[in-house]
DNA sequence: GCATGTGAATTACTTCACAGCT
DNA sequence: AGCTGTGAAGTAATTCACATGC
């Protein structure tokens, strides 16, 4: 068993948000007691949809799409990487985890063969908006973007990018203001919070 | 010039919301025209931090590292690798991006006499920890992490993590409730905002 | 007329604090 | 006594709406 109290601590948030938040999706826990960890461990795999598995697409066989590949936490977590993609003809047909880099040009019918339900985009940022379309077309109903480019999807597709120059920007900001230059400036003004994760 | 309609727009968010949040950073537009791009632009980069230029390091050769050291964006927006690190032997010595690969134990001489300000972490998660600890010795500001894994820095240390099996999940839950599973089971609670990105 | 900048109103989120159960 | 689940209270963020200036 294990309180929210602790739940809270070992994640730097108050108890009360770790039981409010629980509540939104149901009452898991036993008063007096706690929360039982593996039963909590089962509700809240079901609650983010990973009690059964996805079937994903990487598009893109450069260094992301390998570093993507190589992570054995995909499939450990409920993902399942049926097919990669690759413009480039020098990477079609190599082996890329367990899985073989295919055409590009072949997504449209692969992805609907396979049931592809999340796309990787980890391709050039020129090419991103082109593959998002392709697979959304394919009926994929998330998409993962690696690729430092905003993008357009319909409302029905969930959309989560990740922009590493973003990440590095944000840390910009927060030392910019943790280490203020040292010429006379006057302070910021208020309202500004710390940008620290 | 731009009016904060039209930045919304572009955004998907309020015009409000982009005259409020610049507010908090001063007046940089002109009532009846808007905000003069190029300006704007020169304030946000002010705002930011990155009107000067971050000293990163990258530790970690591997796949991540390569595709980090491959993006041409980040000297673009104003960061310099000035070091990369790996424990491997067989990776020590290869060249990624314009820097040659040095052994990780020669990161807290190194980082010191570079002063690195930044640091990424690209390693398998069991190093990360100890990475960081490294890092921190140096008197790096900041900390940005791609190692699947809790990382406990300093509350002066700004850190922020980017963990894909985390945005994955995020995707799996938008999904699991955008299309729900068709069996009989009963809708979901009140207060089930989407997690659209 | 057009668009900013900002108090006021609204909405959302977090924390408090306690009834109720172990 | 210990801890959850949850209304109530308190804080924060967003949106409204308008005075102010171009």
């Amino acid at each position: 068993m294990i309180s929210s109290r602790r739940l809270a601590e070992r994640e730097g948030i108050t108890s009360a948000q770790v039981r409010k938040d629980l509540s939104c999706f149901g009452s898991f826990g036993r008063r007096g007691l706690g929360y039982d960890v593996a039963n909590l461990r089962v509700e809240i795999r079901e609650i983010l949809g990973l009690a059964r598995r996805w079937r994903v697409a990487v598009v893109g066989a450069g260094n992301v799409g390998a570093a993507l590949l190589a992570y054995r936490g995909f499939e450990k977590q409920g993902f399942d990487v049926v097919a990669v993609f690759d413009r480039d003809p020098a990477r079609i047909g190599i082996r890329l985890g367990t899985r073989v880099v295919q055409d590009v040009a072949s997504l449209p019918a692969v992805a609907a063969r396979e049931q592809v339900e999340i796309g990787v985009i980890a391709t050039p940022p020129r090419a991103a908006q082109e593959v998002t379309d392709l697979l959304v077309a394919a009926g994929v109903g998330g998409i993962l973007n690696f690729a430092p480019r905003k993008l357009f999807v319909p409302a029905h597709v969930a959309l989560r990018t990740v922009d590493m120059a973003m990440e590095l920007e944000s840390l910009s900001f927060a030392l910019a203001r943790a280490r203020p230059p040292r010429d006379g400036s006057p302070p910021r003004e208020r309202g500004a919070r710390s940008a620290r994760a």
